[in-house]
DNA sequence: TCCAATTCGATATGATAAAATCGATATAGA
DNA sequence: TCTATATCGATTTTATCATATCGAATTGGA
């Protein structure tokens, strides 16, 4: 399958296919159609089936697309295949418990270190965590690419700035606030701000609708 | 200003709005034009001054809209000035994080407890962890309408199911699985799995374009 | 062998969101 | 007081995404 260009709504739906098709045993025909993933997640079938031909070919009439090579077909395109290796800035709670998370290398990601200003715990589930001193050298050392941002609002902006400074090509981050970076750079916002508002507007029009 | 449909985009910039202008000093005039909001954030202005239309009246030419009436605007609009009580399924180390979490009030956000399988350390951060067989008494008595899932995948779902019985409304789960849910409850996923299939995506391309 | 059922793939339509354009208004400075 | 300018607010245009429709293909059973 060559690549495309795709939609990031494609995009971000992708992993939620991935994640119903590794769940379901693997009796049966080995065969899985759009229809049934559709039915099974609540969607359309229409946009499955369009999402699907974007990363695999070779659907077949009557039967759908060969489960594992649907799998394999996804987990290539999204790049779970090959790890990309990330350093972590703040190993404070939310710090460590991603730095501990197990889950992460099923999505081809590789959390090497943490790095803090204060690294009172001398390595969280077998990572270690280092000064923010050594954060230069460790990058380039290790050819980092991506840099995990979960410090205060207050000082994000200047970590990602060093982050930018070590050669990070992408940032996650955590914090609630708006981290200004040169164009060629990704920043994907964790926003815990937006999903809470999404979810206490449903509450407040559910309680108003009550009434 | 009264309450308008609302569309999800324009929900989910409210947050950026509101994080940046509070981080502004007071000084000034106390006036903040859109203009000046999306160079400052890299957006459309035209975008940022529809957006602000929604949820503000009274903006002023040559001027723009007054910083301390738009914050609270924006504030009232979102239900930060109302509280909402949660409950928090799965006191791992994700659950402890954000039940330590202090900065959830001023999004209008109070988890009241946490409950596990195996409550083992007895309250974390101030807050109380009990037993899941104690939820459903406790939501009752506390009239709780959030709840936050951070258990494992493969009992999402069975909390999930749990805590409508308990007459929760809105659900905001961190578990990277499909959640089925009757049509009136709001599921929302915090996916980090489509965050890492945007960052990843960006770093292919960047790698590809290098060559 | 033939037919019905199901699914794929492509095309067309519709809805929604972003962007551009334009006139109106009020402010600041001359 | 008058004029130039910056900003708002509404309207229109464009683009993007989601949904609906239709024909082609293949399988399984009659």
């Amino acid at each position: 399958m060559e690549r495309k260009e795709i939609s990031k709504s494609v995009l971000k739906r992708l992993p939620g296919y991935l994640a119903y098709l590794k769940s379901i045993p693997d009796g049966g025909s080995g065969y899985i159609s759009a229809t049934a993933l559709a039915n099974a997640l609540g969607m359309g079938e229409v946009q499955v089936r369009k999402d699907l031909a974007m990363v695999c070919d070779g659907g077949r009439p009557k039967l759908g697309y060969p489960k594992s090579v649907l799998i394999d077909d996804i987990e290539q395109f999204l790049g779970y295949d090959n790890t990309t290796d990330a350093v972590l800035i703040g190993a404070g709670k939310l710090g460590q418990a991603l730095l501990g998370y197990s889950g992460f290398d099923t999505y081809g990601l590789n959390i090497l270190a943490a790095f803090d200003v204060a690294p009172a715990s001398q390595s969280e589930g077998g990572k270690p965590i280092y000064h923010i001193s050594q954060l230069e050298g460790f990058c380039r050392t290790h050819k980092v690419l991506m840099g995990i941002i979960t410090v205060p609002s207050a000082y994000a902006q200047d970590v990602c700035d060093q982050l930018i400074q070590c050669g990070i090509k992408a940032i996650w981050t955590f914090a609630p606030t708006h981290l200004e970076v040169p164009p060629n750079i990704l920043v994907q916002h964790e926003n815990m701000a937006t999903s809470l508002a999404v979810l206490s507007m449903h509450l407040q029009a559910q309680i108003k609708e009550k009434k």
